[in-house]
DNA sequence: CTAAAGTGTTACCGGTCAGTAACACTACTC
DNA sequence: GAGTAGTGTTACTGACCGGTAACACTTTAG
């Protein structure tokens, strides 16, 4: 029948029985993460979701409308996670943007680097998605916009001359990074990322006024002159 | 019966009458090129692609053993086009490293802004054939490996004291203005990669040895401040 | 002129796709 | 206990997919 019924049959356990207490709508869900992320999205049918979940297609249709609201909702769930994720990596250092900034890409070299990783799921997704009209489009362009922003407000906030300027080129570092992710088993251009983002506060943030000495990001960073 | 009988009929004359004197396989090459570029390798059928280029699904098979292996030929030709490209933009600088990285660029940029657009062919098939094996794969990681290495040979001809990360750090600008312009419709993030180039080459490139003061980028970088 | 190569045409194969109809069963709620 | 919501199962539709068989035709090369 189906190769994963008990892999995913760990319900959350409310009672006792500890079946499948999932609902089918989640765990399709979650099956779908898994596998659009690493074969895309046309690759991957309902029937392979359904019955990779546990389930049929006719109970997929129970939950979702059409193959595209499936791809709608997988790419919202991927934005909560990708949010959760971020907000988790610049947490530590709140208050100090240019750490936050060399957190973030720290964190997110090691996790676009990991072996399972096949870069960024909107950035394949948009690829896979040329309609203008397709309901994932929506969410992806809002993602994408919404991570531009953040890397532009981040960037003011550590003082940029031109925070805009600073945040895009960032994200075009990013976006650079899961990209060429795919082409590349290791060691790919990636590996620069955090050193290219310290280059790059360097060059766009003025060490504060020297009235006295090390303000800021004269200290350890001017050290490789 | 075809839509495009007409519009591909102008053959290259070498006699009178210029009826379809193209050959099958050159026309089917260069539809191919258009529908996998504007639409997806997936989403492209072999009957679309025969039938828009004036002939019919035999005479594809005639031409090519397998759609995997047109995939692969029509990579191949868009990596002869691209190095043309390249090699274009970068010649009216030869002997100037630095300038002809930024005409790279500048040329990358007004190109890949351009209507019709949709990034990198290369980048945009990886994420559709996640299959290590299948042969267009190939054609991908070359390409992309043979970018890097020129990318990081024009930054050691350039000066930088880490042409290693110099150039890899330009191919996640490039790769990543790439895949945005998916994103974003216009004004997108790609628009700084002029002045990012610039600034990472300011930051890797030391002034040329002034033999009194001015040790590496003081002079235009630090203007800024 | 003849032969071979290239091409067009129609019909077909087995498989998969997204999406649906109809019916049986279970579990929880009231 | 009855009702209802959620779920499983089987079978199906119509369309498309990549790929092939068989045959007729035209163009080119010798």
């Amino acid at each position: 029948m189906n190769t994963m019924t008990k892999t995913l049959s760990t319900g959350s356990g409310t009672s006792e029985a500890a079946v499948p207490k999932v609902r089918v709508r989640d765990r399709i869900l979650d099956t779908a993460r898994g596998l659009f992320y690493r074969y895309g999205l046309r690759a991957v049918g309902v029937e392979a979701i359904a019955s990779e979940a546990g389930t049929n297609k006719m109970s997929f249709y129970r939950c979702f409308p059409s193959k595209d609201e499936l791809i709608a909702e997988y790419l919202r769930e991927q934005g909560r996670g990708y949010w959760d994720w971020w907000d988790a990596a610049i947490a530590p250092h709140a208050g100090d943007a240019r750490r936050q900034l060399e957190a973030l890409f720290d964190n997110y070299m090691t996790l676009t680097c990991k072996d399972g990783s096949r870069g960024c799921s909107f950035g394949n997704a948009v690829v896979e998605l040329p309609e203008g009209d397709h309901p994932g489009r929506r969410v992806i362009e809002q993602h994408k916009a919404e991570m531009r922003g953040r890397l532009r407000t981040l960037s003011s906030e550590a003082g940029a001359t031109d925070p805009e300027a600073l945040g895009d080129t960032l994200m075009l570092l990013m976006e650079g990074g899961y990209l060429t992710r795919l082409s590349f088993c290791s060691q790919g251009p990636i590996s620069v990322a955090g050193k290219a983002v310290r280059t790059l506060l360097d060059a766009h943030i003025p060490a504060v006024a020297p009235t006295a000495r090390t303000p800021r990001a004269a200290s350890s960073k001017r050290s490789k002159a």
